[in-house]
DNA sequence: GTGTAAACGAGACGGTACGTCGCGTCTTAAG
DNA sequence: CTTAAGACGCGACGTACCGTCTCGTTTACAC
């Protein structure tokens, strides 16, 4: 049998070390927030977890995906997400926003929700990731709280709910990525009503 | 008489080669659609260019002022835009948002301007270059055309134009960013309904 | 009970494979006829025997004590040396002379014999190890026949053999080394030639 | 015309640092004293020398060839060399060995020497260069000593310049080389004796 | 016209980081 | 307990670009 130009010879993930795998994603994550996504270097990485290059460059193909999956294991913990239902859509929703505008507007959450975003746009295949592994389940949350409330005649029965979630929450995160204006809970507030009367079920 | 630290030696805009300049952008334009934002260096441009490396690092600031610049040249064609406007909000907004979409979904558009919108999502200063250079002027004739159907009782008279372009773009853009679903007319259409009923005019 | 800082555990050579010893010789042998001594790798040397690297570094102290065990190992069949002795010297000489100067010429030998010279040159302990399985043995049958000849009276009886053999093979072992001249049966008979007249009887 | 795969781009020899290149030759020079010549790494010269590695891959094609320049740099320092000659060629050349004896025994000598060696002895080409800018004129020197002892009687009228040189220096060069005996005056003295006796003039 | 100062192309420079290779050590599983 | 296999921390490799710094050579304005 042909071999080719040999195959990169994939290593043993029975083998890894997972002592190694913590360091790394733990430097990256402490060095994006220290330095931003684009002065981080894979050496640093490295010199900061105490591990050879050679360890990163054999579990991930690019500086890039370290940093995403540094990030992804912060909120990874494996909880399964749940929204408040107290029965007043709006209320519920109004408290979730705000909560969401106060998470973008802290300073600490800036570079590495920054880093993650660049990542994801740049990259086709992160995208997915991202979706399947972020985004994904906590859309299906909120999505869970929205069907809530379709059943209580609260929002249109046969409202898009993928629509629904664009409408509330692209706004706010565009005016974010793009700085064009405040993140205040105002404006977190107004996301909500404006969303619900699109929404609002036919009288 | 000692100069001191001596300034920076700033250049005079007088004797800039119009020559050059247009090598420079085009290059980069060129490049950018080849191999993606991140893999086109300074170096290669002033290759690509037939220009010396001093001469963009004369007139540019960075690599992603040159890109960012390049791109603003091909839609800055200084004409004056102005949206349609036949009485009917809804038909127009559908006519200039199914264009948009057409727009985000041609592959030759595609390159360029993720190359922009990782610029604008890092760089805070770009960002606001990006917002009085492209997105503002645009922005505005968009409101125009907004305060002509408020008067026209078609719109809601107190309704925050900043937030009715929101509703009506974030959606689109994030979806384009995120790879999250696909743009069809279809998609276009729905946006704008649903921002007319958010933003209808009181009963 | 504590170790303390344990000496470095030897291995107990009793249980030592043979197989593994052979492939690896064998493999250093080839490997460095093919690439050249310093383009074999311990990798190279532990991939191509089939044998893991700790199992070299287990039993030889370096690279270089490898090769050179592997080069010891085609000439240390074990034979004891015997130079021919028809009572005529010069005649001997010649004889042993031309065949060494063959020896060197033959490009088979080249590479196994520039990477012992390299490691000997370049590390004292290897030259003593040379000296003492290589080198000694050999000069110690040649200094059998000069004592032969000085018997016979063909040579000063107070002659120092060692300066002899050195006079005789130093010139052509350097000429071999820096390239510096033909390596012919005629610059083998000089040299013998030359010798004896230095060495020659008082008369 | 074809460009083919582009050639490596060679750069301009007048556009060198001539700072540049003396601080990487000083540095290479002292690095080869302190460490020998294997644990010199292209690394340490270059930060040694405050010079980015690529002014070293711009100017030297391997390591071997950096320090052989900075060794060869020391002795041609251009002067034409001369020999004594009081017309005793015996006391000359014992002079000559003496001092050529107690060079090879300063330890000061021996790290940039035996690097030179282990150059020489593998690369073919580097062996060329060696006899052409060290040895070559050096070995001049000596035979134009040996043609005036000639003319004086002294020598054989027919001996060959070369082959003496080879009997004189070889036996030294490979006692130093192998370490296989003491360098002492008396053994400069002996070697000189039996090369007069080898190549003594017809009686 | 000519002189002179600028901007220009070219590209060498001191650096940083890249991604790869090999070192010598350490760990695991099989015999 | 040795072995084959191979991951590990480490350090050097040779390359690509960074942004700065000369080099001559245009080029265009002031004389």
């Amino acid at each position: 049998m042909l071999r080719g130009v040999s195959s990169p010879r994939k290593p043993n993930p029975a083998r890894r070390s997972e002592r190694s795998r913590q360091a790394v994603l733990d430097a990256a994550r402490r060095l994006v927030s220290e330095l931003g996504y684009d002065k981080v270097s894979i050496e640093a990485i490295a010199a900061r977890a105490g591990v050879g290059k050679q360890t990163i460059y054999r579990w991930w193909p690019s500086k890039g995906a370290v940093i995403f999956d540094s990030i992804l294991a912060l909120s990874a913990d494996g909880e399964s997400i749940r929204l408040p239902d107290t029965g007043d859509l709006e209320a519920d929703l109004k408290t979730v926003m705000r909560a969401t505008v106060a998470e973008f507007a802290d300073p600490a959450f800036e570079a590495p929700v920054r880093a993650l975003t660049l990542q994801v746009v740049g990259d086709p295949g992160l995208a997915a990731l991202y979706r399947e592994k972020l985004s994904g389940p906590v859309d299906e949350a909120k999505k869970e709280r929205l069907r809530s409330a379709q059943r209580a005649g609260q929002l249109a029965a046969d409202a898009d709910l993928d629509l629904v979630l664009e409408v509330l929450y692209a706004p706010l995160y565009q005016r974010w990525q793009l700085r064009s204006g405040a993140l205040t809970p105002e404006y977190a507030d107004r996301l909500v009503e404006i969303t619900l009367r699109a929404f609002a079920p036919c009288a």
